[in-house]
DNA sequence: GGGAGATGATTAACATGTTAAGTGAATTCC
DNA sequence: GGAATTCACTTAACATGTTAATCATCTCCC
């Protein structure tokens, strides 16, 4: 496991009791990356929400329109959604009739959705002032650009994807 | 607006009831930067949860060591947090004594806040395995490209600052 | 200098993120 | 073939995101 020689990485560590400065913070990369997300969530939200639907519902009713059916756990993956926000959702999707849900034939265990008519007709509704926002954005940001960003994006997801978290090593004090 | 030529790339959408094929979802700019940003706080949170921090408590505390007092107001906009948002956790981190609260001078509405020693002790103690993580984050992706992403991010916010969301002209029919 | 409106902060209310625990159904393994 | 384990959710509990409403100042302006 690659885990130590990473001690002499910080050379600006003045000596004393000193402040760790770190980066600017402002300038980390999970700031950076919430402040992106939040600038293109914002271009959203409000015709979402002229809609009655928040972010997360709006991820769950587009991921059905692209299939048939499919089984909770897949539509948590698809959604990037954790199972608890999921099942809380869906329960509140299913009283507004906009999916269906129905056990699977094999495995009592796992339930399957659909999406409604009511649900599709919704995302009828909404997905052209989507259209519209996205391409203003593409447009605005530039098409080259914008892909080569997914791009980057896409990779740094990929080489994280294995790396087993750092702090790990100090849990092992409790239990 | 560009919204033809999307329907030839679902070639498994089997024909009758058209449904609105849009970007593949997945690989919309939202996800992109909500998975990307997911895979980076994975690394972090396991170390901020054994010193009892929250990724957001962790923020406001990183930030106030960059100052010696600050106003609320302003915090949430470093720290990048609503308001009731920060409220709540400043309301908690003071009741743990991580931060200290005063009045403003010349203006009883405005609160000023700074991290107390113990705050700061406590940071001490995080900003070590932050920084090996963060370390680590960059030697995997490459210094260089990460630089380049966090260039490229910037320019999104920057681009999409002005843009007044294009989804308001609905909402003239309520109100 | 006092009242209307603006401002800074908090509270309220509801939805989601996050981890842990619970529940019922399938699998495994002797 | 039945107890132990695993699995697919679901609930629970707490923290934050998000918008609206509230509250106490402060400012402005007459």
């Amino acid at each position: 496991m690659a885990r130590k020689k990473l001690d002499e990485i910080r050379p600006e560590d003045d000596a004393s009791a000193r402040r760790t400065p770190m980066r600017e913070f402002s300038r980390s990369l999970p700031m950076s990356l919430l402040r992106a997300r939040e600038a293109v969530m914002r271009q959203f939200r409000p015709s979402l929400r002229n809609h009655g639907l928040t972010e997360q519902q709006w991820r769950i009713l587009r991921a059905l329109t692209a299939v048939d059916e499919i089984e909770v756990t897949e539509l948590a993956r698809v959604a990037f959604l954790l199972g608890p926000s999921l099942s809380r959702i869906l329960r509140d999707l299913e009283a507004r009739a906009l999916i269906e849900r129905r056990a699977a034939e094999n495995d009592a265990r796992r339930a399957v959705v659909s999406i409604s008519a009511k649900g599709l007709k919704l995302i009828e509704a909404v997905a052209p002032t989507s259209e519209v926002i996205y391409a203003a954005i593409t447009k605005r940001y530039g098409a080259r650009k914008l892909a080569e960003l997914q791009e980057m994006l896409g990779a740094l997801e990929a080489s994280l994807a294995g790396m087993g978290s750092a702090g790990e090593a100090e849990v092992e004090a409790e239990d």
